[in-house]
DNA sequence: TGCGTATGTAACGAACCTAGTTACATATAT
DNA sequence: ATATATGTAACTAGGTTCGTTACATACGCA
């Protein structure tokens, strides 16, 4: 139903940064390996800097690099980063405010989506991108 | 993120079904309470139907109703009747298959994206249409 | 200072999905 | 028979995503 795949492609970009930390990587390089454009790495790059959690630098050399350690960066900061953060959409067009159940069943659907949200969110804070780029390590070798 | 509103529309229509029992609703009556046309209610249905939450009549005296008694109706049920499964995308085109990372990224987002979504779905099975109904009573008073 | 390089972002199009609308064949009650 | 209600197809308008191109801006380095 996600009609999304930012998030993916945010993990991908990130664990990519993660496996070498020791110097910038530019959007090309990057987009080889999600096999996208690089435009398309470029704007989902300024979503994570924007979060803070990655830094670019332009000019040769240049490039994006983690703003951070990969262990103090959830999956969450990412999901947060490039999402919307609602799973569970409302009516497109409000329910009719003249019948009883009509009036009240958006605040009641809305306090039962947030609480699973809440477990999805709360899992994925759970993990970190150092638990991804542990377990591509070990699916790779 | 979630295009779509079926899920909420669904419940909007369950609930309203649950609050009398006593008779069979017609989609029109059903749409004016949901603010849509009861064409849309009625494909909506057609899902619930499918899953077996709800039944319908034809001719006069006819439409729906449900199939089984609100307590027995999980908010899980009425998601997998009307959306899609998965919450997190995978990347629209396949990432490089000559890139250690590239290869092997998707199963372990997925494997990681499964277990939020259980936490999400298990949610959505702790909740059942008779809370709705009664939460909406509350709220309505 | 000037050149090459890389980012950030805007603009546009194709593809896709949703939901509203209309239309109609089919089944049912009376 | 007739009126009624569903189930479903077809079409449209509107929104979102992502790939693509283009370009202004900023930085490193000789």
């Amino acid at each position: 139903m996600p009609t999304s795949s930012r998030f993916a492609v945010a993990v991908h970009i990130l664990t990519f940064l993660a496996a070498d930390r020791k110097r910038a990587h530019r959007s090309e390089e990057i987009a080889a390996s999600v096999g996208t454009n690089p435009s398309v790495v470029r704007r989902i790059l300024g979503d994570l800097s924007r979060a803070g959690l990655t830094s670019s630098q332009l000019g040769k050399g240049g490039g994006a690099l983690l703003a951070r350690g990969p262990k103090k960066i959830s999956l969450l900061d990412v999901f947060c980063a490039v999402e919307e953060q609602s799973l569970i959409a409302m009516h497109r067009t409000p329910p009719s405010q003249s019948c009883e159940i009509g009036r009240v069943i958006q605040p009641v659907l809305q306090s039962m989506a947030a609480t699973a949200e809440q477990a999805f969110f709360g899992t994925l804070e759970g993990h970190s991108l150092k638990d991804v780029a542990r377990s591509v390590k070990t699916a790779a070798a």
